[in-house]
DNA sequence: CGCGTTCGTTAGACGTTATAACGTCCAGCC
DNA sequence: GGCTGGACGTTATAACGTCTAACGAACGCG
């Protein structure tokens, strides 16, 4: 914060330019799929010519991470704040799927189809583990032990990196995995078209599973 | 002619050399994934030249095309394989974890991030509403109804294009598509990448996910 | 004012998809 | 046997993409 007050005029206009290129690679990305980001449209479309982008991005690839950074933060921000104003988790079920319509491609960028060569930063699964941190609070009701998920709820209490608190039960662990999985099946799917074809509201199907996780 | 009957000599060759392109394509997607599929690659690898290739096929995307059509077949076949030996839907869920661990991005290619331009073709289409019919006849178990699906079966009992049984009723739907969409959820994000930084098995959520689904 | 860093430019290497035009070879027909 | 048409593979070329190298200009700082 303090840094941004002392920046020289010359690091924020460099922050202004690296925001504008964002922008573009944005809308491109919206309206294209990520595959189809083109450095050299973005640069044509500010009206500078093409190696000047790689003034402020090292690569096509180290513009991608930044705006699937980006995304995550994006997504962080939207849950955090769903928690802030006393969302349960059918809000924060409700606030991810605004968020996925919003943007599809945005989704795709967080969880979509894996590029192999590509290693996500750190700063990405702090993130994620945030995100999952929202989750884990808003499914803080009482759990009752199911028999089918008694493998699973033994396997959590071993494993639980990614829960800071170890006051959680595994049994909340496994409700927010779920809520997770269960949520991005149906949601991905429906971005995808996946339930067109079958002419099927995709909006009944992701409510109908949301009150399954919630009444449970 | 009887030409017509059996392929001539001409077509047989010419079927074999597009089989010889799609395995270099497997095998290329196989290891960096659909965007980084190269014609030219293919091409020199095979001791051809560039345009060469567009002999077989119009495009790079005639070719994805065809490849996604493969991977539908083929998990097509796999399910209707289980089924025809008698595997109930623990053993589908089975075969469809080993069939996307064999080759993830071939899962990809059928469930991964959508190109916006790509249009699916009817034939994808039809797969993939025999693959919920095999799902569909697996779903057969008795159904009691659940207070939190009461919208999502009325919904279904109206809007049932994809399934051709008008006997099925509403409940078998629901099941059938749970199953999908809890398993892809879980299965695509393992095959993405998205357990690993947690530290957990990504085999015990699906069994669990898998004897919750058998079990209710 | 001078100097150095940063910025944007052009030139170019290299790879990609895709088309056009040109040989080449084989099958079928007279 | 010889001819002809079509399929095949080639080279050449266009257009677009990422990315590097080298150069000039502009800006801020001492």
């Amino acid at each position: 914060m303090a840094a941004a007050d002392t920046s020289s005029p010359r690091e924020r206009y460099r922050a202004q330019v690296r925001e504008e290129i964002k922008e573009h690679a944005r809308e491109q990305i919206a309206t294209a799929g990520a595959s189809a980001l083109s450095l050299n449209a973005i640069s044509k479309r500010m009206g500078m010519s093409g190696p000047a982008l790689y003034r402020y991005f090292a690569s096509r690839d180290a513009l991608i991470t930044e705006l699937v950074k980006d995304a995550y933060r994006s997504l962080a921000g939207t849950f955090h704040d769903c928690a802030a104003a006393g969302g349960d988790l059918p809000a924060l079920a409700r606030a991810l799927r605004d968020w996925a319509l919003a943007d599809p491609h945005r989704y795709f960028l967080v969880y979509g189809t894996p590029v192999p060569g590509y290693r996500a930063p750190e700063d990405t699964t702090l993130i994620a583990a945030e995100i999952m941190s929202v989750l884990l609070a808003a499914c803080a009701a009482e759990d009752a032990p199911d028999a089918a998920a008694a493998g699973l709820d033994e396997h959590l209490a071993q494993h639980r990196t990614w829960a800071e608190d170890p006051a959680d039960p595994p049994a909340r662990l496994r409700r927010a995995l779920l809520c997770w999985t269960r949520l991005h099946g149906v949601l991905s799917l429906e971005l995808a078209g996946h339930f067109t074809g079958m002419g099927l509201d995709p909006s009944v199907l992701y409510d109908a599973e949301v009150r399954s996780l919630a009444a449970r």
